[in-house]
DNA sequence: TTGAATCCGGTACCCAGGTACGGGGTTACC
DNA sequence: GGTAACCCCGTACCTGGGTACCGGATTCAA
């Protein structure tokens, strides 16, 4: 057996910068259980292993992804365990969320264009003929 | 001169009940300038003229167009003094941030439908071919 | 060895838009 | 005039994703 090369391994600075991440988020990311807890060294500091850089690359896409944090502890979780479908299936719910979201935006767009195209000048006492500020007090109902 | 009716002055429960809100909403929004305040019976009990319920659902209504309630505040204010084309202003921009949240959630959604068409089973250790997990760790540029 | 740089844990704070709680005063109705 | 229902104010708490501050300990390089 070599004598294997545990060099590499990084402090919390190093992998903060490298990651274009804040200490505290690391920190923080280990008590949300999206970061194991790495080992430390004889005084304490901790001492991650080079490839936390590339996980916190993937957590951050998975964010950008929409995935809250809760969503990519659990994604990080059960794929570490065995590779199963629940990444396919999680990504079709997020697709179905995101489609939702921008149905909605679309019709509050459409009244914010009523709105613009009417001439509206006031909230309270609108002046303009055939005011849509009422029907999008009717369209509450999100989604 | 006819002895004004004075009557129909709600207290806080009942426009709370009408309106759909809570009653602690009534107070949160009279701290943040949104409802004035209103008059006291001698007791200290909140007498609300009866357009209060009005107010408030155009309050909710313009929440549902993507203002923030110092927005609306400042809405509701500037079309006190005076109508003014500040309200289409707004619109319009809200319109154009609409616009860039729909683009960059579209743009969220090819991602995750390269993933789910790719088969990823896995964020951290992905075994398909070709997986676009990295990829969409690039595209970190927020709207 | 000493000084600067880094890191530790714990706690508090930030954003927005509210909601909940507790102890006490008021109002309304029979 | 009792008593139930309502309301007062101040303060703390909630969600989500972090960030900031503190006093003290550790590590690293000269």
């Amino acid at each position: 057996m070599s004598p294997e090369p545990e060099e590499p391994y990084l402090r919390s600075g190093q992998v903060a910068e490298q990651a274009g991440v804040n200490i505290q988020t690391l920190r923080y990311y280990e008590r949300r259980g999206l970061l194991a807890e790495p080992r430390r060294s004889p005084g304490g500091h901790r001492a991650y292993p080079p490839g936390t850089v590339a996980l916190l690359t993937v957590i951050k896409a998975a964010q950008r992804l929409g995935f809250t944090l809760d969503e990519v502890a659990a994604l990080i979780d059960t794929g570490r365990r065995h590779p199963t479908p629940d990444l396919r299936a999680q990504a079709q719910a997020k697709i179905d969320e995101i489609d939702a979201k921008i149905a909605d935006l679309t019709t509050v767009r459409e009244s914010l264009t009523q709105v613009v195209a009417a001439g509206c000048d006031s909230l309270t006492g609108c002046t303009c003929p055939d005011c849509p500020l009422p029907a999008a007090a009717l369209a509450d109902t999100m989604y």
